[in-house]
DNA sequence: TATTGTTATACTCTATAACTATA
DNA sequence: TATAGTTATAGAGTATAACAATA
């Protein structure tokens, strides 16, 4: 299972490379959601990391276009960052690249693949937070 | 079960970060094997990383006094890296952490088990390289 | 006075290039 | 001349601390 993971981890490193981000920006990209409205402080929460460290990652995502800082109409302190249309087909696009079943997998049988849909629920395979950049 | 992988990942920077290591140097302890006898040459390749990195990688291990370098007596450029006794013990001790399985996998009944160790044959668990530090 | 986000700065990890010593 | 390892140096990504604007 170790090699397995291992393996995921390359193909996260390589899809982040293919698409000329940083590992971090990958994340961060994918953790977006379309309809979001998310300020600064709340994305350093949930990407653990330091607050100044959001505001680069921004930037270089909103130098891609990727992504848009919008001021909060409630409180003139806060900016909220919002997908770009770019950006939500790109975040699309590596999330399907993410998301595709290795080779192997796709080998498998029908009975194979329930009782793995079935383990993985068990294990709570989406259970807690979301994926984080690092 | 990107949630699942992302849980991993993240046990494996915890971990690292409980025994004061960084995540490279951890992947780089877990490597190294009990009679293994490996030049810094061969390590980069293993680590797919600079030659210079691994000197900055093996001289943290040293000062902490988990690894030896030794000099080849068939080539006197080459260097030698094996683990020490203290090496091997927090080898085998963060290899164990890594390895244990989360508690929702143990709560898995036999035939499940089982299924899951099928599957993960046939997805090919252990084909490939060893994990690589980064 | 406390909080949001930014800027200035320093630290860590990695790579590239130049160097030493062997072969 | 080529190779193993190191050292010097630069770059990327991260954090800490000081700051401006707003609450």
């Amino acid at each position: 299972m170790t090699g397995f993971l291992a393996r995921h981890r390359q193909r996260f490193l390589t899809v982040a490379a293919d698409h000329g981000l940083t590992p971090a920006h990958l994340g961060a990209l994918v953790s977006l959601q379309p309809g979001d409205d998310r300020s600064m402080r709340s994305l350093a929460e949930a990407w653990h990391c330091d607050a100044s460290n959001v505001t680069w990652l921004v930037d270089r995502l909103e130098e891609r276009g990727l992504v848009r800082r919008e001021s909060s109409p409630s409180d003139r302190r806060v900016k909220t960052v919002v997908l770009t249309k770019a950006g939500e087909r790109l975040r699309d696009q590596v999330d399907t690249e993410l998301s595709r079943p290795p080779e192997q997998m796709l080998a498998l049988g029908h009975d194979d693949l329930a009782a793995l849909h079935r383990i993985l629920d068990r294990l709570g395979g989406d259970g807690g937070e979301p994926v984080h950049p690092l």
